[in-house]
DNA sequence: TTTAGCACTCAGCAGCATAGAGTGCTAACA
DNA sequence: TGTTAGCACTCTATGCTGCTGAGTGCTAAA
């Protein structure tokens, strides 16, 4: 692969990322000033078209870069994008209001990612894993039910109204929420099912219906907590390209955004990885979307990785753009989540 | 309007509403055996169109209900159709697992509603408004940061981190939490604000900082818990309708699934009204949507109204299924909730 | 009042010719 | 040996034509 090859590749690239049209010699050569004639860049092309960088819809079209391109586009030619002021102003100022709960935040950024990449955002909610108990409550509610409140030391925060036997009173609960409290803080989950259960049920054994409930809830606030919602975003954004001027296309691309389980392992599998993960065509696995490409990257709170954010868009993307967005704002979105999730934002 | 043009009428909108294609005179004769020949059927065809109860796309083409047509049948033509044995099963069962929190009972009211309706579903959360404060609980995190913890007689619980000053031990917290709970409890958020405040303040000086934050969060727990989302379900359900073969139909819909706010009024201004409301193209006020239809009924919990869901379709749409689909639902919806947010299920 | 018959309209489709974009190949040129 | 101009070739897209069939409205007879 010599330097004029590459750059006739970077041009097709580049050109039907803009235009979205095969892209033929003429072009390049009045477009790209490579300093020589269409009919030589018609030889590169042909050569490049063996070598499996570049297919050709149909004989009397131009070419169009395959997914081994995009790759190689990827790998070795793309250079690095800034993303432009105006850019950063709109990601900051999206956060500025509207950052009081984690849910928000996660919305937010998902409609920024769409906005900002014209393509289809998807967001993993943060799954904290392993963390300490910190406190529990049990607030006496109507006549025989009560609400059970776990707080984690990440500060997730659970609850649930349960059952409660007529014979306990509000003195009784809160006394139960003080011995708990005592006995459990600062453990975690696994150690506190493991040893001290017994113990508990014990001291506490007439409480034993409160206390199983309690601890139903508590264990929910670790395993469940795994609440792996996906947020999507700006579907529509996406579809006013060119590729879905097809209706089936369109319908194709719904149909997976509306099969939550595949796109959660799809990002799910992504935050293994460190950094931005860029997958193209045939590369994803799952075969519904074998005729997109989807860029990736994992975002964490405090040094630890708890989720991923991710675009999903036609082969056919900015990749040099939408790489330094998911950069950019996986990092944004760490800090904010920082702030909010440990505190210290008001 | 005489009894055969009525038969007349109810034909078209049925064979439309299950064909999508206009309806000719030989199809109604044939299918719908009036007991007239076409020519005659033609005759009462004309007259409908005078009246502006059908139209014609061309003048070759067969006949198609209008707006009006369509409110006629809706009105007096139609008959109540009941949900087969089937369909309550399905809902059944849909609830039957994954409803622990409100939030997965709207995700999954809204499944259910496109999955039997075929059309894009709307549901509104439940926004609870007056509401007794029941319970505060402090709980320190971190070295200056502590957790807010506000529970509402009507289940609620609303939660924020905030900064504490370093001089507060996890024992003033304690203390703090129980004078407000004291002083507050059962109270509603407006004779809070109003009248004890300044009494609290005197008492509780020295913490100033404290309150504030934890009294926005009170505030917030009343008023931000409209946090009125829509929760929109089975676009892509809709989409494969025939309606939508044209991809700036499926452009426009879709930029109106995106326009959140704009759903989001449609559908609370629907709760005002008793029972289900059908909404026939230029009935429905935003120009945008004046294609489509919308059928939409509020849900309530102990009588009193606290969201809607609804549905939103071609104006082709199977408005009696439609409707005894979304009245059985909020039905259905208005207890689940109730068990839910009053306690009582597990 | 109903109906048969007939002329008329019009969307949709197939068939065909044309234009234009782009290629590959060949032969000439540096 | 690499580059380029020229040319024949291919194939899609577009627009035109004429035909078909569905469906109507009107008229006149039953």
């Amino acid at each position: 692969m010599d330097d004029r090859k590459r750059k006739v590749l970077l041009a097709i690239v580049h050109d039907y990322i803009a235009t979205a049209e095969p892209v033929g010699s003429r072009t390049i050569a009045k477009k790209y000033r490579l300093g020589v004639s269409p009919a030589t860049i018609r030889n590169e092309m042909a050569d490049l078209e063996e070598q499996g960088y570049i297919e050709q819809p149909h004989t009397s079209a131009g070419r169009v870069p395959s997914e081994r391109g995009y790759r190689y586009y990827v790998d070795y030619l793309m250079e690095k994008e800034q993303l432009s002021r105006e850019e950063e102003e709109i990601i900051r100022r999206g956060y500025e209001t509207k950052v009081k709960d984690v849910g928000q935040v996660i919305h937010k950024t998902g409609q920024l990612l769409s906005q900002l990449t014209h393509c289809t955002a998807m967001v993993l909610t943060p799954q904290i894993g392993t963390s300490c108990f910190r406190h529990i409550q049990l607030v006496p509610m109507h006549s025989s039910q009560a609400m059970v409140i776990v707080v984690m030391d990440n500060g997730i925060v659970h609850h649930r109204m349960i059952e409660t036997p007529d014979s306990i009173s509000s003195t009784d609960m809160e006394t139960l929420s003080k011995v708990l409290n005592a006995k459990l803080q600062g453990l975690t989950m696994e150690s506190i099912k493991l040893t001290l259960m017994k113990e508990i049920y014990l001291e506490l054994g007439r409480y034993k219906h409160i206390l199983d409930l309690a601890m139903e809830l508590m264990q929910d606030s670790l395993v469940l907590k795994t609440e792996d919602k996906i947020y999507l975003g700006g579907v529509f954004n996406m579809l006013s390209q060119p590729e879905f001027h097809n209706v089936e296309k369109v319908k194709t691309m719904l149909s997976i955004m509306e099969q939550e389980k595949m796109l959660h392992e799809l990002l799910a599998c992504e935050s293994q990885d460190d950094g931005v993960t860029v997958r193209i065509g045939g590369e994803i696995k799952y075969n519904v979307i074998r005729d997109y490409s989807m860029v990736a990257a994992p975002y964490s709170v405090s040094g630890q990785k708890i989720g991923s954010i991710g675009v999903l868009g036609p082969t056919r993307m900015e990749y040099a753009k939408v790489i330094s967005i998911v950069d950019f704002m996986t990092a944004n979105l760490s800090q904010v989540l920082e702030r909010l999730i440990l505190g210290g934002g008001k």
